[in-house]
DNA sequence: ACACAATAGTTGCGAACACAACTATATACA
DNA sequence: TGTATATAGTTGTGTTCGCAACTATTGTGT
């Protein structure tokens, strides 16, 4: 009976989703490590990074990654003891830490992205056409919005920066 | 300086890439929890599943699993535990074992297949048409090649079957 | 104004896993 | 054949992270 699943198309689908992102994962981790970061660090810096202000709450933190609260607690404990990020008070809540980039943050992020994005081309993105990506990224899309609803871009930035 | 990469094609695809995985991961893996299992552990019941005879020596399950040889013994020791698997010598090589899945490993997959391949098509393959799925899972057979070299599908098996 | 519930963040504890060191066996080659 | 090297698997140790319990603050209903 089990064998009736072994070649399953949904299975491989899966399989082949797994493969992908968790060899790609595995690859961009060891550049990454080169320069002292895991890359839930290196996540983190990067949301950082793009925010105006370089800073958001560990609450918004925890809803941009896989992690849980006490998870980013202990990342930001890691990044503000290597000086990468700093809290400060949020004046609006006394409850709520803002996380901020430092100087030292960016430069982080400075020697590390444009490496970073090479190799993504040279082993994810410049291995397909345009076209080719373009229908990769819109299936992946299309995942991402059945499994992780109010995800989309916009939303969650918006949501950070209300208050 | 930063901002430059803020919304850079390269690192929104490694973004979808990874929420899709992660979040279809998470949901995946609370219905495997329902059947007393982690994901790792019901990935190499998978695989034992469906391998001739029912078994793969330890450093064949951490070829195609992301675990190392030290993650591999810990999870077999768990399944060994509950009985879902058992260690037997094997004859040609006295360095080797094989872990052979058991009558209640194979129960236990029968119990969690049927609604798990279900619920794969509920959040992946079924939100696609068959079109775009195809085209979905080209790229990523194109990215996993990439960054897996040899991890085609006949390719690990093969050297699996033949010690 | 006052309880009571909800929320932000932290901490103790335990599970999972990687790395390095170790044992046992197999292979290569001199 | 004997010795060096490589490989299979396990174990000790440290790191990471989730869960539950906790404190502090904010919001809600009366």
């Amino acid at each position: 009976m089990t064998r009736d699943y072994a070649d399953d198309p949904r299975l491989t689908a899966v399989g082949l989703l797994s493969e992908a992102y968790l060899g790609l994962h595995a690859k961009l981790a060891c550049q990454i490590a080169e320069h002292g970061l895991s890359m839930i660090e290196f996540e983190i810096l990067i949301r950082l990074g793009r925010t105006p202000g370089g800073q958001l709450r560990m609450t918004d933190l925890a809803a941009q990654t896989s992690l849980t609260a006490s998870g980013v607690t202990r990342v930001v404990d890691r990044l503000e003891r290597d000086s990468l990020v700093t809290r400060t008070a949020c004046p609006s809540d006394r409850r709520s830490l803002y996380t901020v980039i430092t100087q030292s943050g960016r430069a982080r992020l400075e020697a590390v992205l444009p490496r970073h994005v090479e190799l993504i081309d040279e082993w994810f993105t410049g291995q397909l056409t345009p076209k080719a990506l373009d229908d990769l990224l819109s299936g992946l899309r299309t995942v991402r919005d059945t499994v992780r609803p109010g995800a989309e871009a916009g939303i969650k930035n918006a949501a950070a920066l209300t208050r």
